[in-house]
DNA sequence: TTCTGTGCAAATGATTTGCAGCCAG
DNA sequence: CTGGCTGCAAATCATTTGCACAGAA
């Protein structure tokens, strides 16, 4: 309990990048911080425009790159939800959770199940898997929705 | 229990096609006949190819179009594994099954555990939501992969 | 200094679309 | 017949990559 999990991001990226050769440079750094900051799961295209802010001279390739590093480091998701955008969502900080999706509106709502957590874990090993992590959403009708039906 | 649930997909996309004034033509119903045969989930380009084995005069934007045909009629269900190829699985048939997919040779296991789908249903009410359905994806390292990583 | 990273633009690869002929209704 | 469908190839769009210069170690 006393213990701080909470690794800085940008702490978690310097170590990876020190293990793996690779260099700090002020755009990973950027990348990185601000993808934190939003908080929130968001498309390449959506970071570009925000690192863009603060330093219009990044190009997307190097949003792209960083994004991807950051896939490998443990730091971000990769998610897809409708077709064609690849969504990515911080990992670290520890704010693992599920999705509960609206299929009128396309609201999504994270949630967590301990319950289901402990089960899902279970369920792989029953078939022989060493578990790394899983992925669940579950479709839905919202209360709004439901009510603008009626 | 007395009544027959399992609607042939044929018939579902015969009157899907119907209501919207849309035609039925030989491409669509060999389509949808071959993915239902297969009773797997699979790419674009897989169906391209099992469709061409029986009529190869068929081009594969015919092929992404019933796709999203079907998926429109809720005959197939849009997913997406890694990050370039858009997979499709079937959706009627009753066959609900989640997967359990190994990370390192991308063997997939069906699995289905009763008590998660209804700690799953339970989840979606609490939040107010009326489930209609769920996707669930477990990752880990298969039996063999562990035995060939010693 | 020495590589690795970056920006730009061109390349790629999956999916979509325009068009002229074809066919189910 | 007729408007929707198909096959083909060209067009798109997100993402990746090659290259020459720039900057971290």
């Amino acid at each position: 309990m006393a213990q701080k999990n909470k690794l800085n991001p940008e702490d978690v990226l310097t170590a990876y990048l020190a293990k793996k050769g690779m260099k700090l440079t002020n755009q990973r750094r950027l990348i990185v911080r601000e993808f934190y900051k939003a908080d929130e799961h968001m498309s390449a295209e959506e970071l570009y425009q925000l690192v863009r802010k603060v330093d219009p001279s990044i190009g997307q390739a190097t949003v792209y790159r960083a994004l991807n590093l950051m896939r490998d480091a443990k730091l971000a998701r990769e998610l897809r939800f409708g077709t064609d955008v690849t969504i990515f969502e911080p990992h670290a900080g520890g704010t693992h959770h599920d999705h509960l999706v609206c299929e009128e509106c396309g609201k999504t709502v994270p949630v967590l199940d301990e319950q289901i957590e402990a089960l899902q874990t279970k369920l792989a090993e029953i078939h022989g898997f060493k578990p790394t992590s899983h992925r669940m959403y579950l479709y839905g009708i919202c209360g709004e929705c439901q009510k603008a039906a009626e």
